[in-house]
RNA sequence: GGGCCAUUAGCUCAGUUGGUUAGAGCGCAUGCUUGAUAAGCAUGAGGUCCCUGGUUCGAACCCAGGAUGGCCCA
């Protein structure tokens, strides 16, 4: 005799509780690689773009990472950014062809193939070497691919452009061409940043800072006798004879003294002269800022108090302006020559004597300084940072260790006042974390003020869209701040700068003429795998040479090769005309995307080049990324051990749940990442997994033929669809305005409120209990599968494995031809106005008297009975959603009631007990069917479960029982 | 040291032109469910809106100063 149980286990069996193939589990790491293997296999990126072939273009072009080590998590999220918004456009039926990119030239790749093979620089030849960082780039790019596409990414990765090939070196010689017909580029001496380990000028953003401990000295730079009579006088005061009277000054290069040729005060200060004696009956009289002066002294006390001395001091006559300064000198404290007093505002009273050592050869604002009052620029140390004859007597040192030698001898004449180390923020080489220096070489720039370049720029950047907006205030400053561009390196890996020495006059240039021919010469002779501008080195000057070229100067015709490289930040500067116009994709691009470093890097370097030689920016738009920071807001470094690696990452997490952390914090900020958080999005992840899950459950059975058109629905499916309709507009809105956090919290505010908790909650009881090819059924699945639909175009651009592996499980007739969940189309949701907005009302009225179900105490859902007492305008709504409203509020019952006093949106329900009993096959408390054979079933049930075995005799027969 | 940016619940983030009791997801606790079950639903606890001062009838929001962190520079 069957028990209640297994009557109930029974009937079970009458109820479409189907399942998909679709997994609970994402398994994402071990799951995600074949799937990257089967899209490039379907080749479904180049598909997509050749289905949108003809449309419009939409094209973000690719900020080259360099072509050496392994991605970090700042690569995974520039990557992922990257790919979603190309993958919105490609969904939305754009021609968003991408063309990732590599840089491949320079100082990091040659250093770092130096190392790795073994080599020394001075020693191979440069054609060699070149061949061998080539072998090495490449080799780099092909790590780096694969990661990149780990991550799940789509592009043109079998064609990306590099800095290395010959149309790329060609299109960088010809930008050259252009900048140097425009008059824009000269050589000049300059106080450039020099690695003296790497024997290379390095441009601002090969530095990086950190601490270094330098020794700190105070020296006197003492007066001569005629010296002091003019010093005494400016101070308004009778020469006090045979006294000692200094400037002193505060350095962290010692080693820079043999250069100095100047003492730079502030002209709108105050200075002031102290008298100083001590114990012994020796006396001095010293000058310094008046801010600063008590400070000097007190170090001069310090000194003296050290030899076991004591001193007193005293002001001198009034302070006097910085001005009244200008024009007098003073001796250098170890060489034969005086050290020129002149005025600079840059100098600051916060740290020093307020009068700056300068020595033009080695600093920019000493070499500003020095031009501004013709001082020669000396210039002592040779590329290895040795000192040169000329620098007797220290000739031959290198110069940080001619420090001590410098500071003994200033102490041994007198001239040293005070010397401690000191530790500050110092410049370093970001390649060998050398210190560098400032030393003045020859060098070839990009002049930013000629043809008025500068304002041309800065009038044009207010033309961009700049996400965050800050990033339009941001450029502009760096424009501003621009020094003039040194674009030439004396290095081997790169591209040649093609100027050329007269042999007759020695004069160097850069002929746009010679340029073009050099460009042709690679183009025409450069092999695919080889470096085009290899032939710079190896064939003969006359091959680059126009006919009949002539030096302008002597008219000579016999001209030598110059052989610097071009800094590859100017490399990178011309991806825009290498790629975009090269490629057959337009110009300028919809998109740059990039870390915020890039205002002063790439965005800023396309910025120039492109307003220099086409006239106006590259881009139309320009989105700027935070960095990923550690679980503690802290800088990652591998030194600190808080790094994590984009292989680590996605190994551990999988790249679907990596790529869901990027949709979820906001990215033009700083990016926290560590365990705790991508537990946590791991959880958000398994939200979502269950809900595409439950989707593809309940609509498993649906096939094209049942598919209910959004017409005919029921219209409590409508009702969803219009929400789903809202929600696909501010998705949309929300991406192509570059608001991919903003697009997370759509999808999840309505994954999670409307879905789950609401709507999935009130289909259950059709889908599972009601007529498998009813029509209610049918509508339901209809519109569960048009919701699941759109999720899977809508997250795809950020859930790119979860969605394609989702949509593998449809059914073929419901997939229609689209192969992959790159072939939907992104859903707009297209407004139908107030018909759409009183259709929102009414759902969130729902989800309001569904809320008062769900919370009540004791008894919910298919116990209760509802009684909705509505304004009659309301009721009358209510009432053309039929027995939808009863599903809403997931009721066995529910009665409509006027009350004339509610609100039109705020309508009351009472529950109460439904009356009848638990039917056990639809759970629903109904009056029982009273049927002969089903007794126990509701009447809907009772037909349901009649009509199965009269269709099937495969049904099991379930006999009556008596309980 | 300077410019820019950030700071709201344990975590990630919302917070409309200044306006009642500052919200959501995750996590946590409790209950329900066992026909989404390595799931689902509900309820609840949890906040010095970085600090200090100012403007205002009223400040998370506006102003000034400061702290911490980040990027770019010096």
């Amino acid at each position: 005799m069957a028990t209640n149980e297994t009557l109930a286990t029974d009937y079970r069996s009458t109820v479409n509780l189907l399942k998909s193939e679709f997994p609970m589990r994402g398994d994402l790491p071990k799951k995600e690689p074949a799937r990257v293997a089967w899209w490039r296999e379907q080749r479904v990126y180049e598909k997509r773009l050749a289905a949108n072939a003809g449309n419009p273009q939409w094209i973000l072009h690719d900020g080259p990472p360099y072509a050496n080590g392994n991605m970090h998590m700042g690569h995974f999220v520039n990557r992922v950014l990257k790919d979603a918004f190309v993958k919105v456009h490609l969904l939305d039926g754009f021609d968003a062809r991408f063309v990732p990119g590599w840089d491949m030239h320079g100082l990091p790749i040659e250093f770092e193939t130096l190392k790795h093979l073994g080599l020394d620089f001075h020693k191979i030849d440069p054609i060699e070497l070149r061949a061998k960082c080539r072998e090495r780039a490449i080799h780099w790019l092909g790590i780096q691919r694969d990661t990149i596409l780990r991550m799940g990414v789509l592009g043109d990765y079998e064609h990306p452009y590099r800095t290395i090939d010959t149309e790329f070196e060609a299109t960088i010689v010809e930008t050259l061409a252009d900048l140097a017909e425009a008059g824009q580029m000269y050589k000049g001496l300059r106080a450039t940043l020099w690695c003296t380990h790497d024997e290379t000028a390095l441009a601002e953003a090969e530095i990086e800072y950190k601490d270094k401990v330098s020794p700190s000295i105070y020296v006197r730079f003492t007066a001569t006798d005629e010296q002091r009579a003019d010093l005494f006088t400016r101070f308004g005061l009778a020469e006090v004879a045979d006294a000692r009277v200094a400037v002193v000054i505060w350095t962290t290069t010692p080693w820079t003294l043999p250069a100095n040729v100047a003492i730079a005060v502030k002209p709108d200060a105050p200075y002031a002269m102290q008298h100083v004696s001590y114990d012994d009956g020796a006396s001095e009289y010293v000058i310094a800022a008046e801010a600063l002066v008590d400070d000097v002294v007190a170090r001069i006390a310090s000194t003296a108090a050290a030899a076991g001395r004591t001193i007193s001091s005293q002001r001198t006559g009034h302070a006097i302006l910085g001005s009244a300064l200008v024009g007098a000198s003073v001796r250098h404290p170890f060489l034969d020559r005086d050290s020129l007093l002149v005025g600079a505002d840059y100098v600051e009273l916060e740290t020093g004597t307020g009068a700056v050592h300068t020595a033009p050869g080695h600093g920019v604002d000493d070499f500003e300084t020095g031009m501004r009052f013709g001082l020669p620029v000396l210039n002592p140390v040779d590329g290895s940072g040795h000192f040169v004859a000329e620098a007797t007597p220290y000739a031959g040192l290198e110069i940080f260790a001619a420090n001590e030698r410098i500071i003994a001898d200033l102490a041994a004449c007198g001239a040293l006042v005070q010397e401690h180390a000191y530790t500050h923020s110092y410049p370093h080489c970001w390649r060998c974390k050398n210190p560098v220096i400032f030393r003045s070489t020859a060098q070839w720039f990009i002049a930013m003020d000629v043809n008025r370049l500068r304002k041309r720029i800065e009038a044009q950047v207010p033309d961009v869209g700049w996400y965050p907006t800050w990033g339009e205030n941001r450029m502009l400053q760096m424009i501003e701040n621009h020094p003039e561009w040194c674009v030439s390196r004396q290095r081997t890996w790169g591209t040649p700068i093609p100027a050329v020495i007269c042999r007759g006059c020695n004069e160097t240039v850069l002929d746009a003429g010679v340029a073009r021919k050099v460009a042709t010469v690679f183009r025409e002779r450069g092999l695919p795998d080889a470096n085009a501008s290899d032939l710079w080195w190896t064939e003969p000057i006359e091959t680059f040479l126009p006919a009949g070229f002539a030096c302008a100067s002597c008219g000579g015709t016999a001209f030598d090769k110059e052989k610097n490289i071009v800094d590859i930040w100017f490399e990178s500067g011309v991806t825009h005309r290498a790629v975009l116009r090269q490629r057959g994709m337009h110009w300028p691009a919809d998109l740059y995307l990039e870390g915020s470093d890039q205002y002063r890097g790439w965005f800023r370097s396309n910025l120039i080049t492109a307003v220099a030689t086409l006239g106006s920016p590259p881009y139309k738009n320009v989105v700027s990324t935070g960095w990923v920071v550690d679980a503690n807001g802290r800088a990652m470094h591998k030194s600190t051990g808080n790094y994590i690696g984009a292989d680590d990452g996605m190994q551990q997490y999988g790249a679907d749940v990596l790529r869901l952390w990027v949709a979820s914090v906001e990215f033009t900020a700083d990016m926290r990442l560590g365990d705790e958080l991508l537990k946590s999005i791991g959880a958000v992840y398994r939200n979502l997994r269950n809900r595409f899950k439950m989707l593809l459950d309940l609509t498993v059975d649906l096939t094209v033929e049942e598919l209910v058109p959004r017409e005919r629905l029921e219209p409590i499916d409508r009702l969803a669809l219009a929400r789903l309709d809202e929600v696909a507009r501010d998705v949309v809105a929300a991406y192509t305005s570059y608001r991919l956090h903003d697009v997370y919290l759509a999808l999840v505010d309505f994954d999670t409120s409307d879905l789950s908790s609401f709507y999935i909650e009130m289909l259950k009881d059709p889908v599972y209990s009601g007529e498998r090819d009813g029509a209610r059924r049918r509508s339901a699945q209809s519109a569960a599968f048009v919701i699941f639909e759109s999720l899977c175009a809508l997250f795809a651009p950020i859930l790119s494995f979860t969605t394609e592996e989702a949509w593998q499980c449809v059914p073929e007739s419901l997939r229609a031809g689209r192969a992959s969940v790159f072939d939907l189309a992104l859903p707009h949701g297209s407004a139908r106005g107030t018909a759409e907005s009183g259709e929102i009302e009414l759902w969130n009225v729902l989800k309001r008297l569904r809320t008062n179900v769900a919370a009540s105490d004791g008894e919910r859902d298919f116990a209760l009975a509802a009684k909705v007492y509505a304004s009659e305008a309301l009721a009358t709504r209510l009432g053309t959603l039929g027995d939808g409203v009863r599903e809403a509020l997931v009721v066995s019952a529910l009665t409509m009631h006027v009350d004339a006093t509610a609100n039109d949106l705020e309508p009351r329900v009472e529950l109460s007990a439904a009356p009848g009993a638990k039917c056990p096959r639809c759970r629903k408390t109904l009056p029982l069917s009273g049927d002969a054979v089903h007794p126990t079933l509701c009447g809907s049930c009772a037909t349901i479960v009649h009509a199965l075995h009269t269709a099937s005799d495969d049904v099991k027969r379930v006999e009556p029982t008596v309980p």
